[in-house]
DNA sequence: ATCATTCTTGACTGGTCGTTCCAGAAAGAG
DNA sequence: CTCTTTCTGGAACGACCAGTCAAGAATGAT
């Protein structure tokens, strides 16, 4: 055995996540995440490999982390309320954030998916968990009786996520409490 | 007088957008504009600026002609049908563009918009653009009684551009047409 | 034909990029 | 303690970055 580690690597690798979600890939240098990680160079290609394996292992931690978020928010209780309240706290994360980072996952499609596989891949298996968690919550509020307008469900998931991604990105140009909220209302609208 | 430009400035800013579109602003070598423009370096920073005022001018070009091309299509004729030819011509450009480009504007919005105020500016009149062409449409079409069930067109207008981004980024990452088009069928129930 | 102006070309700038090397510090195993 | 392994930190690598320079080619005006 030998000497181990001085920094925890979950901290860093939130660390260096934040700085992928700031600035995107490109524009992140690993000047910044060294700066911001507090670990050195040579510790960060140890551990976490170059640049790219680096920001792919942050993807995977922010989808791991959401995802669950997301499976628990729909685990009981009324479903439009469940909806209601994860669009809503959309928008006032969306609000909050004067960095306008947006969404990370948002983010990597955008800039790398359509040139970069791994990255297509890791978009890729975000929205089909979500579009899951969506799909699951809706097929329940229908048994349950609170959904029933609803005819197409696998449709309506989808239709969700897109929704959620569109808000996201609007609020980057122009993060307006009114605009966001009355693209929310008319996206819920197609619950009843 | 003196010596005039071999090349079109026009035909030149286009290449440039071509370039800017593909692989995003900061991913965007002078290098990479110089050989698909077929331009000088020295050619490019008289005529255009550094490469900053030249992303920028390649975002307005685009810009003009979204917008001209939305205002067209809504200039006369069913609203409801125009809306569905949109929605459907954006699902057919997706999938027929081997690169996933997406949409140039979301794009920028999604890279830059956060951290650049000028693409910020052009974002959100872009947006506003759009919404008024689509607010425009829908009180005609309220007007005309085709759309009775809009109960308030500046949400819904709001919404469909949120929409129109949400497919546009989902496509990115898996340009299925199954999935786009079930988007789209729920986006369009609003209508209804 | 000469001049003045502008465009073109390719070499060149200083700076930053991602990545690697190396010497030394730290710490568990024997 | 000593040995061995691993981590640390700073210097260094070549490549590429955005942007500039200077010299020559082209062209309209006189």
């Amino acid at each position: 055995m030998a000497r181990q580690k001085e920094f925890d690597t979950e901290e860093a690798l939130q660390k260096a996540m934040e700085v992928f979600w700031s600035r995107g890939y490109e524009a992140s240098s690993i000047e910044d995440l060294v700066r911001h990680m507090g670990v050195n160079r040579q510790s960060i290609y140890d551990t976490f490999g170059d640049k790219h394996a680096l920001y792919l292992k942050a993807l995977d931690r922010y989808r791991e982390v959401e995802n669950r978020k997301l499976f628990e928010l729909f685990e009981r209780g009324s479903v439009k309320k469940a909806l209601r309240q994860l669009f809503t706290g959309v928008v006032e994360g969306l609000l909050c954030d004067k960095e306008r980072r947006g969404c990370f996952m948002g983010n990597a499609m955008s800039e790398l998916a359509g040139r970069c596989k791994e990255t297509a891949a890791r978009s890729c298996s975000n929205m089909a968990a979500m579009e899951e968690a969506f799909y699951a919550a809706l097929m329940r509020g229908r048994k349950e009786g609170e959904l029933k307008g609803v005819r197409e469900p696998r449709a309506v998931a989808r239709f969700l996520y897109s929704s959620l991604q569109g808000l996201t990105l609007m609020a980057k140009a122009k993060p307006d409490r009114k605009t966001l909220e009355d693209v929310v209302k008319v996206t819920l609208s197609v619950l009843d």
